[in-house]
RNA sequence: GGCCCCUUGGUCAAGCGGUUAAGACGCAGCCCUCUCAAGGCUGAAUCAUGGGUUCGAUUCCCGUAGGGGUCACCA
């Protein structure tokens, strides 16, 4: 029996060729050195942050050459698949800004002509490239089952040979057609594997973007392309999507790496030309036993990108800290660019790094930063977004107040120097709530006195403040010398320098004044600027809440 | 265990044969006509290890150790 008749047998209803494929996904017009690549990801769990970085990267190349960059659902597990698997990966795109020109927009909708671009409706597509494989020698059925393999397995393990189906451990590489067609006309079921002809002592070399020179033995495993239930493996659908899309550039995690020697193979075998591979380092984490490893889809709920979104940090923010990952010199080009866009950075594989613990410290600070140049308007449309997704209440109450809201994030803003103490969204509201008459009216009064004691004194040098002293009309100056004044009139020291030279002759000094000012308005005693946060409450309200004292 | 990648302070990292071994984040201290957030200044903290090559190694070579990844009908 021919292969041609064994592979007539498996697959009787394939009736197109590959050439078919080719025509019909031609090679892309696009201008030299455009970038074609794609953000491939498994519905299988959560999209954590290293997800994200490559996915970063993949839309940023093709901004940067006027490239394509699509999205591609990797479905072929069902067993693994995550409900609602897609639309978390399309809103995590969402979340961190960024766009595709084509590819899976919901389970049901995609856009492009190079589809389909979910995996699990290729079938035909793969069906057409393994029966070439079979009719050419290059695969063939195998027979075993679990067990099997596992004998196999042990037996290596005991010998201490290589592991894996290869050589004249791959049982099934040297069956003879006609008993292929026995088994599989009882109904035995079958993987389909390849039949490699590398040489493992031989070595190959490949050029890795990232890495540089790789040297590995050959492939000489027969690795399974299609599964018993005809669905293909990872391995085979790559060569065959990639291939098929017309993607020159392959980015991916470093956990990939050693699969290379059988993609090649692959490419080799379907005489495709290779995509250009870049493999990147992993965003590693800490975890609770103090292991340090790669972030996992399915546990490390914390360091996924809804995570991060729903804890207020900005896209921006995000996209930052990803670039300082991706590439290394990011971040002095942003001290001598810090008003530049983003897109005017240009990403380059030579700069990619190692594979980095995920620094939230760093992230921080990097919002800080972020959040503190936005103006307060944008800050305020930021704000209702979030809030109106995380915290309706303050969504509510933002969104009644505009204008005032606006007053309020301004505080120290749209200055050379603005105020930096938001790491995130929620901060807004941690921080300013007392700014906010229905948040300060319900909150228990903790008034943080410091090391005020005295009560009655408070009392009485609030009011007086607020109701002989203090006036809205007043500028900085004045109305800090009316501080002093007050400061004076009841025995503090009206400056510092007084107060140090002779701390006896005082009950206390300025600071204790201004203390006692912050914290019997805000009951806070760490406020933005206390002059503005007078201003902006304005004297009824300023009236109102001495009276509560 | 086999194979592959990696190894400069707590973290991310400059460096590419001769440097007082940058910088950023974090940390500590000081300063700053009101606290805090900042900002300014100062400081602590790094070349995994052994052997080569060399007049000279953080830098080049080899070994060792350590870390990570991978060895599925998962991606």
């Amino acid at each position: 029996m021919t292969n041609k008749e064994l592979a007539e047998l498996m697959f009787p209803n394939v009736t197109k060729t590959i050439e078919d494929y080719e025509k019909e996904y031609p090679k892309r017009n696009l201008p030299e050195g455009a970038v074609v690549s794609r953000y491939a990801p498994s519905p299988t769990g959560f999209v954590h942050m290293g997800n994200m970085l490559s996915c970063f990267i993949e839309n940023k190349l093709p901004q940067q050459t006027n490239g394509v960059f699509y999205l591609r659902i990797e479905d072929t597990d069902q067993k693994r698949e995550v409900e609602g698997g897609i639309d978390g990966i399309v809103n995590a795109i969402k979340m961190l800004g960024l766009e595709y020109n084509e590819g899976v927009i919901s389970p049901t909708e995609q856009n492009g002509d190079y589809g389909p671009y979910i995996q699990s409706k290729r079938k035909d597509i793969y069906d057409t490239f393994i029966k070439y494989l079979i009719e050419n020698g290059m695969a063939y059925p195998c027979f075993c089952n679990a067990e099997e393999l596992d004998e196999i397995r042990e037996k290596q393990k005991k010998i201490k040979d290589r592991i894996g189906y290869y050589g004249e451990y791959a049982r099934c590489r040297h069956l003879d057609n006609e008993e292929r067609a026995k088994k599989i006309k009882e109904g035995i079921p079958y993987t389909i594997r390849l039949k490699s002809t590398g040489n493992y002592d031989k070595k190959i070399q490949f050029k890795d973007l990232v890495k540089g020179k790789v040297t590995f033995p050959e492939n000489d495993q027969d690795i399974v392309l299609v599964k018993s239930n005809g669905i293909p493996v990872y391995h085979f659908a790559h060569v065959v999507d990639d291939h098929l899309m017309r993607t020159t550039h392959v980015l991916r995690g470093e956990d990939w790496l050693s699969s290379v020697p059988v993609h090649i193979e692959l490419f080799n075998k379907f005489g495709f030309e290779q995509p250009k591979y870049a493999h990147l380092g992993l965003i590693m984490i800490v975890d609770s036993n103090g292991v340090k490893r790669k972030i996992s889809k399915r546990k490390d709920t914390d360091f996924t990108v809804e995570s991060y979104r729903r804890r207020g940090y900005p896209t921006v923010a995000l996209q930052e800290y990803l670039m300082t990952i991706a590439n290394t010199n990011f971040e002095s080009w942003r001290l001598a660019n810090p008003d530049a866009s983003l897109d005017e950075f240009e990403f380059s594989f030579s700069k990619v790094g190692s594979s980095p613990l995920f620094d939230t410290a760093k992230l921080i600070n990097i919002s800080k930063n972020c959040i503190s140049k936005m103006k307060a308007v944008e800050l305020y449309d930021n704000l209702l977004d979030w809030t109106k997704e995380y915290d309706h209440e303050f969504y509510d109450l933002l969104s009644k107040n505009k204008e005032y809201s606006i007053k309020v994030l301004n505080i120290e803003r749209e200055q050379k120097k603005p105020r930096k103490d938001f790491s995130n969204y929620a901060d807004v509201k941690k921080l300013n709530w007392y700014m906010f008459k229905e948040l300060f009216d319900e909150c228990k009064k903790e008034y943080q006195w410091q090391n005020i004691k005295d009560i009655n004194e408070i009392k009485i040098i609030l009011n007086d403040y607020i109701n002989n002293y203090y006036s809205a009309e007043d500028d900085k100056d004045v109305w800090f010398n009316k501080m002093k004044e007050v400061a004076v009139k009841y025995g503090y020291a009206g400056n510092m320098k007084e107060y140090k030279e002779k701390p006896d002759k005082f009950k206390g000094n300025i600071t204790d004044i201004a203390t006692i000012i912050r914290v019997g308005i805000t009951t806070s005693s760490m406020t933005p600027d206390l002059y503005e946060i007078l201003r902006i409450l304005g004297k009824d309200e300023l009236v109102e809440r001495v009276k509560l004292l």
